[in-house]
DNA sequence: CAAGTTAATCAATTTTTCTTAATTAATAAA
DNA sequence: TTTATTAATTAAGAAAAATTGATTAACTTG
């Protein structure tokens, strides 16, 4: 199935999908978010300018590039936006090793 | 002793550690290189230049972020340069079926 | 309903990364 | 011993990404 959608896909595709996945994680104040997002659980953004001492303007554009690139969701309730990992995509992503830092049971 | 090394290692410079390597890989050019060194093994330079249709000094600056990052390794031989994958570096940061794609018997 | 809260977006600036062409140093070949 | 080849490095400019402060829209609360 995986190795079916490899074979279909162009190759300069799955490189350029990769690069916007890659480029969200590239960050050490990105890698900070997703870690916290995996010991916490879901996080509202008002908690998260507090946690991670950064503006909330700043705190949204990091976000966003995580949400774009799939690695995390969001769920608005209210005025309020609560994020968590996208658990499934870090795993299809990264080494177990590394999966291990994102993964609350490690 | 991986967990042993994550503990003892603070956090923060963990995170900058994966910045670095997160950063070499997030670009598409760089990506499509390490796919043709995982093909072909070890290549110089001057035969890469043909085969990526890229200027040489281009190519030096790409090669030397995945060198720098520890994806690659070089070794000189005369006037030539010759690089290739390093598997071991790749293994340990991407998933199973990521690696697949940087793996010759895949 | 008015005032306050939450968070996305925007615009301007700064910083970082990428590209290009030229230079340099080392080796190989004529 | 010139001349050519290989590839790293440099400097300048272009492009992309990050930061900052302000604005906006939607929702809560008094």
């Amino acid at each position: 199935m995986k190795e079916i959608e490899l074979v279909d896909e162009s190759l300069p595709r799955t490189f350029e999908r990769y690069e916007t996945k890659f480029k969200a994680i590239a960050d050490k104040k990105r890698l900070q978010l997703m870690y916290l997002l995996t010991q916490i659980g879901e996080i509202c953004v008002c908690d998260l300018v507090d946690m991670m001492g950064m503006p909330q303007s700043k705190l949204s554009y990091h976000l966003k590039i995580l949400l774009d690139a799939g690695l995390i969701s969001r769920e608005t309730r209210g005025t309020w936006s609560y994020y968590k990992l996208n658990q499934d995509e870090v795993n299809h992503l990264l080494s177990a090793e590394l999966c291990c830092l994102f993964r609350p049971s490690c």
